[in-house]
DNA sequence: CTATTTAGCGGACTGTGGTCCGGATAACCG
DNA sequence: CGGTTATCCGGACCACAGTCCGCTAAATAG
């Protein structure tokens, strides 16, 4: 017998990434969450918010969330399949902000603007939500080498600097340059940088708008 | 009473990484290994290196190694610190011809060639070097985040890159650009353009040199 | 309302990385 | 060679992520 959940773990509330709609090929007629499940959700995800204001987000356990949420641990994963699932669950409403900004958002970050201003404009955003959100999209991020790279968000991204750099006129491989452009907003270097190397917000933005500049023709 | 060595645990075999040898600033002058524990040592990497021919990097565990060795699980850990350590050690031969190709190898990997022929030549190495040892690459980055950043490694190709831009007469700000151009070249996106994506190698090489030729001027 | 089905629950259990510390022994000294 | 010391050893032990499976109860059909 199949124990699996029919539905993905993150499909139900987080769409976080609405760029493989295709890649999903009309699976079953999404069915409705059981009450009991949909109240352990938020019960689960309120506790673990609070856990992880209070002891940060290294300090709480899978178990420990269970045990405040009141809750069995199987439970916590049935809904968010593992550790980094729950912690993108928490980031889920600031991400979809975030996409939504850069998506249907305004210019500069949203349509109407130039693609380099755009591009600009996304890395800004990009640095401010890693500066804001740093530990707990670090910790969202560190599962299996990859995985990072395979999932829905990152596909997002992908999709929507791809495209930047399509409009833009650049002449070389679009999806590479994606990958390189991707690769100076990646959370653990940004940590880094601002941590270890002691390099303050402004001076990232300011070598992040030098860094497209260089590689952008300036009038696209 | 303070249990924990002396000595780093891979400050001894594996230089790995010369560049802070002015940050360690003269540690008393490194005491010699005991025989017995010399000897543990290289049964440990032997084993180690066996088993992860024999199942993969990933179908390894550390008892399993101990128990391969004929060792207790405390050795593998006073030795190597943890498991990203041991797999460090594993690869540490080829890491150190590696950085001996870039240090003081013939051009234009070397010194002699002009500074952009040279990241172009480090940087096909470097792709080069995880096709190789992709896993194994992969197993020693997958710490707790941001410690990749932080060893000695990592600090050597920056010194090494970012002293390369310095001398192409690039303008802008330099330990940055060093930084994206090693996001280009991170392990995890590598495998994920190798494996997921599909690209070839070739291809991969092709779009660093042509990542490098357009973020410096053609005449470094 | 009762019966049936099945999503969902919980928590004991497992596997693995990493720690601890009492005891063994290599190295060194007289 | 015998005594002293501190390096090193081993494996029991711990913490924590993730799994399993028998049971509960929500949904649904009749």
């Amino acid at each position: 017998m199949d124990r699996s959940p029919v539905i993905a773990p993150d499909r139900i509330p987080a769409v976080i990434g609405n760029v493989d709609a295709r890649a999903l090929p009309m699976l079953e007629p999404i069915r409705q969450e059981r009450a009991d499940a949909a109240r352990n959700r938020v019960t689960i995800l309120a506790a673990a918010e609070r856990l992880v204001a209070a002891d940060g987000v290294d300090g709480v356990t899978m178990d420990c969330i269970a045990h405040t949420a009141g809750v069995g641990k199987g439970t916590l994963f049935r809904h968010f399949g593992d550790r980094c699932g729950l912690m993108r669950a928490l980031l889920d409403e600031r991400e979809r902000t975030f996409q939504e900004g850069f998506i249907r958002g305004p210019a500069p970050l949203g349509p109407g603007a130039p693609p380099r201003e755009r591009l600009v404009a996304f890395g800004e955003r990009m640095l401010e939500h890693i500066e804001i959100q740093g530990d707990l999209l670090a910790a969202a991020e560190n599962g299996p080498p990859g995985e990072r790279l395979r999932h829905n968000v990152h596909a997002t991204y992908r999709a929507h600097v791809t495209a930047l750099l399509g409009d833009s006129g650049y002449g070389g491989d679009i999806d590479y340059l994606a990958d390189v452009l991707l690769g100076a907003l990646v959370t653990e270097l940004v940590l880094f940088q601002l941590r270890d190397l002691r390099r303050s917000p402004e001076h990232l933005r300011a070598c992040w708008g030098e860094l497209v500049g260089a590689l952008l023709p300036a009038s696209a």
